[in-house]
RNA sequence: UGGGGUGUAGGCAAGUGGAAAGCCAUCCGCCUUUGGAGCGGACAUGCGGAGGUUCGAAUCCUCCCACCCCAGCCA
């Protein structure tokens, strides 16, 4: 409904594009993309933005979009990786169904098109270091001078490249390069490397072979090989487009069209595979799937909905403007699909003692409490009620200030689906004058929380009896770093972390219907904010995420109190 | 100072010569047994700047300014 308005309404340059090329049947009005990973590290919510836009429009339009893995690096290359990724593909709601590519399946046919294009005169061998090669290609003002390898006969240009690839070389002694322009202001086109001698082995082809082609002899040829009709990718390889035109025109195959858009930024974090491992290596955090990490693992262990993600995706819009998203954004998605699903529980995190002065002993009642306001499907559970129950200290002050509406000395508030209580006295710890327990008396006309006088209340409290409460570990997690731009100061981004970004608190109370949590519940804590059971929880511990708190209209108003 | 890009509100982002969409944030109301949710409202005489063309310009032209990317045998 409202998701479906927005993917319909939507319009972006990529779609007026396709919108173009359909309605001049280009392609036969086909419209075939690709994600393309390298396994080379995991997925985070970057790619997530990729993914929905390669995946989505493919599915707007009725076309396919195939999961292509972009290995051409054994050296950063690992099967782990291409496991993981393609597990939070599919955790995102995504399908490939069989088509699922390699590039390294290709090398036969990319190998092939490379001794076409020394036959055709527009490659060679050369035997420059790299450190030559990179001296010859001269600097963004100046323009390069070509190798003394250059105009090496076709015959001994195809002799090298097979000695190349019989193993005959070792890594670095030689390579194959396109003949473009050792002039050209596009320093991509002064004559690019497209073959490599590495002597590893590749996590799919083992020993086959010793020479690699580089990114950009692989990428167009292996759109072209699988009919990508629109080959998205980000801005960075703008200037690589003439070199991906280049070689499809050179060898006259199918020629897709390579279209670019702006990477995702967020504020108060990193978005790059290269930033993140320094955070997992430097134990900044604990692993690729912290839940702290912008890692779609991250994500999922913190307890994001793969349907938030994707929401946040569509609203985020797609451009080619270098852009900071607003991760207040991202939250705002995140609540609202939480909001509509997830079950309401009652938990204590800070608590503070509470006697029911005039309710008797050893009472107990089960108290009627609804599920979800938002579903009422989702029904009702029992809540048991009796005389010594917790309540959150923030939920009490002994002078409340202007507009505190909660606890405090002779004043009443209503427990939720319980009772009105009057707190009567204050216990506070002689030494360090902290409050360490209320008295309170409860008025029994006030059952379920009306008043048949028809009193008003200004607040209504969340609360655990004490003796039926099950005690949990709880782990509050905040923004990564305190900077909304972690990389754009002087030191290094990983002195902007948040040193609160996690905080463990182990004397939490929960009601008792939480007994038996599975990891990767998700619930809300009514007035706290959303959870989620963590993998390290069990039958024994119980241990919860925050996901995300709720919207404080409270808390901004003390801060707006306090300036 | 080579080449390729990008500038619309605090953050995203539509708009492609004919009244500056929408979302987040912020603020104000209403409602509420979550200070949640929901509902209603406010929020760009102006589109990086300066000129020009036109009855009419964010859209077309000229010049200028700012920012980003490129000198891997990474992708």
């Amino acid at each position: 409904m409202k998701n479906e308005k927005e993917t319909t309404t939507r319009s972006d340059f990529i779609r007026n594009i396709i919108n173009e090329d359909i309605k001049n049947n280009k392609n036969d009005g086909r419209i075939v993309t690709r994600f393309p990973p390298e396994p080379n590290g995991y997925l985070h919510i970057g790619h997530a933005k990729a993914i929905n836009i390669d995946f989505g429009i493919a599915e707007e339009y009725g076309g396919f979009c195939n999961l292509r893995f972009d290995d051409s690096n054994p050296i950063k290359e690992k099967q782990e990786y291409i496991d993981a990724i393609k597990e939070d593909i599919r955790w995102l709601g995504f399908d490939w169904q069989d088509r699922e590519y390699y590039a390294s399946d290709y090398f036969d046919q990319l190998y092939e098109w490379a001794m076409q294009l020394i036959k055709d005169g527009k490659a060679y061998v050369d035997d420059l270091s790299s450190d030559e090669i990179r001296e010859y290609r001269g600097t963004l003002t100046k323009p390069g001078k070509e190798s003394p390898y250059r105009n090496r006969s076709i015959e001994e240009n195809l002799d090298l490249f097979k000695r190349m690839k019989t193993g005959e070389f070792p890594d670095g002694a030689k390579v194959l390069r396109a003949k473009i322009d050792m002039t050209a202001s596009n320093i991509n086109m002064r004559d690019p490397v497209m073959y490599r001698i590495l002597h590893k082995p590749h996590h799919r082809q083992g020993d086959t072979w010793c020479i690699y082609p580089t990114y950009d002899f692989t990428h167009g040829q292996s759109d072209s090989i699988e009919g990508i009709t629109h080959s998205l990718c980000s801005l960075e390889f703008e200037d690589h487009r003439p070199l991906y035109d280049w070689y499809l025109n050179e060898l006259g195959v199918h020629h897709p069209q390579q279209i670019e858009f702006s990477r995702l930024n967020i504020s108060y974090t990193v978005l790059s595979t290269r930033n993140l491992l320094k955070l997992v290596e430097n134990k900044c955090v604990n692993g690729w799937d912290d839940p702290r990490m912008p890692t779609l693992s991250g994500l999922r262990r913190h307890g994001y909905t793969p349907e938030s993600i994707r929401t946040f995706c569509n609203r985020i819009g797609v451009a080619k403007k270098e852009s900071i998203v607003d991760i207040a954004l991202l939250e705002y998605c995140l609540r609202e699909d939480l909001n509509k699903r997830v079950p309401r529980v009652m938990a204590v995190l800070h608590p503070l003692r509470v006697v029911i002065d005039n309710y008797p002993e050893d009472k107990v009642e089960e108290l009627d409490a609804v599920n979800n306001p938002e579903d009422e499907s989702m029904g009702m559970r029992k809540v048991p009620f009796s005389r010594v129950l917790y309540i959150e200290q923030e939920d009490f002050r002994e002078e409340p200030p202007k507009k505190f509406y909660r606890l405090a000395p002779g004043r009443e508030v209503r427990l939720r689906y319980a009772y009105f209580i009057t707190c009567v006295d204050v216990v506070k710890d002689e030494k360090t004058g902290e409050v360490i327990e209320l008295h309170c008396t409860y008025d029994p006309a006030t059952k379920g929380g009306d008043a048949p006088d028809g009193r008003k209340v200004k607040s209504t409290l969340h609360w655990v009896s004490a003796k039926h409460a099950i005690e949990a570990e709880v782990r509050l997690y905040d923004r990564l770093f305190v900077k909304e731009n972690p990389l754009e100061g002087k030191e290094d981004f990983k002195s902007y972390l948040n040193p609160k970004s996690l905080e463990v608190l182990t004397d939490c109370h929960v009601e008792p219907s939480l007994k038996g949590a599975k990891p990767g519940s998700r619930y809300q804590f009514e007035r706290l904010g959303y959870f989620c059971v963590d993998p390290d929880s069990s039958d024994e511990k119980l241990v919860f995420n925050r996901t995300v708190s709720l919207r404080d209209t409270w808390a901004k108003i003390e801060k707006n109190l306090k300036e």
